[in-house]
DNA sequence: TCAGTAAGTTTGACGAGTCAAACTTTGGGG
DNA sequence: CCCCAAAGTTTGACTCGTCAAACTTACTGA
């Protein structure tokens, strides 16, 4: 039987293989676990044929662990959809929400909630969600941080749990399908100078512009005025 | 922490105790555990304050008990209301699927879902549901087989969680709702007689009128043959 | 090369929740 | 009045998930 503890671990596996090496530390962290929990459980869960623990390497999940991660993740994101959309949670506070409900989820709910969404293909925070048969498309965007000054493109994922840190993002319009142009690249720790829709250029900080992804875009759509240059000095928007 | 576990035992000496005493055997029968098991826990429950557990008698709640069984009763049927009205599920269905989503419902969601169903008094099986301040209506409904030859009546309440049973009534035409006449009272082991909604008349048996629960009505809409054969004669039942 | 530190492991302990099996109490029928 | 079955309790054991603290390993940089 999987449990709402190991199907944490394993969630926590995944997305976190995502970003590197996967250590106990690391898990311990995320979890909010000490370590010495972690690297029991490990063991535990790699004895039953859920993930590779090498001694003192790095953890990663076998096939079947990661089709249950997998499983998880799809539960999770597909929830954070409907609470968004039939609940009227905002986006910003919809994962606590889920992480409680996602292990409490029966085959045929999901079934019926994927349906009546209209089996969307990512959850509101733009992350890819898994399909039924254990698929994830592979994002191939970028940290806002790395795009350089002139780069024109679309917001795909804002990655970060904490409502706190979405909502400053949101207040500047750094959400999902945004269109952004880079007026200045990051450079040193002083940000990204952004312009973000129709908005006055703001300026964002590292911790920000490295938690949002977006994808270039060649054809920004036609416009006319093509330079703009200082308008910005009124309008502080957001700062982070 | 109120764990899952402990919510359940509080719901089940709740819903048993409208029924009886409480005792050990019965819990333990209800929760599917061992007597042991049920003793030590109720127990751990009696030193938290949240029920009477006197050696060798009977258990009940403390209002501190009561108060958290009623809320997760509240839960349990709202969230049947919603899955049968937004999720589509069948209502013979849903019980077991509360039982998981119950536990791992956040008030924020569950304000939610009660004003999107605007604000029920009943769940799908006719059951009153909590207020949110803990109030729970008394049922003064009575079983089918308590009903005398001639009564009319309102079906209130189908008790009874497994879906064999509840597809069995429903076939019939017993659900939350429905108008009865009973053509031959319940006697002996042979069950009721009745005529539901504009049905044929059915046999209905005992371990089934037993289960279902309704309200006598006056006057069941108004009819133009008023007199008929047994009526005065055996009308035992009525509240007045 | 080697010391210091970060990462990982081990050990011993604990609470929750459970069972099986032995034991005790209660209450009703002969 | 006594006995016995049903109800309830106790005991000892086990798994899961967790911690703190001691310990070991691996790596880094001086």
């Amino acid at each position: 039987m999987v449990t709402e503890t190991v199907e944490n671990y394993l969630k926590a596996v995944e997305t976190l293989s995502r970003q590197g090496e996967v250590g106990v530390a690391r898990l311990a962290q995320e979890l909010r676990l000490t370590k010495g929990t972690v690297t029991s459980m490990v063991q535990r869960l790699a004895r039953r044929g859920l993930l590779r623990a090498p001694r003192y390497g790095s953890v990663s999940l076998t096939p079947l662990g990661r089709r249950k991660a997998l499983d998880v993740l799809r539960r999770h994101r597909i929830i954070e959809c409907f609470l968004v959309r039939y609940i009227g949670l905002d986006w910003t506070e919809v994962h606590v929400e889920a992480e409680r409900l996602e292990h409490a989820l029966s085959p045929r709910v999901l079934n019926r909630l994927d349906a009546l969404l209209g089996h969307p293909s990512r959850d509101p925070h733009g992350d890819p969600i898994p399909t039924a048969r254990g698929h994830l498309r592979v994002a191939k965007d970028v940290p806002l941080d790395r795009l350089a000054t002139g780069a024109r493109a679309r917001i795909e994922r804002v990655m970060h749990q904490s409502p706190r840190f979405l909502r400053t993002a949101a207040s500047c319009g750094l959400l999902p399908g945004a269109a952004v142009v880079v007026m200045q690249s990051a450079s040193g720790a002083s940000g990204v100078q952004l312009r973000i829709g129709r908005r006055a250029p703001v300026r964002v900080g590292r911790s920000i512009a490295q938690r949002v992804m977006a994808v270039e875009v060649e054809q920004p759509r036609l416009r006319r005025r093509a330079s703009r240059a200082a308008r910005a000095t009124d309008r502080k928007v957001g700062v982070a």
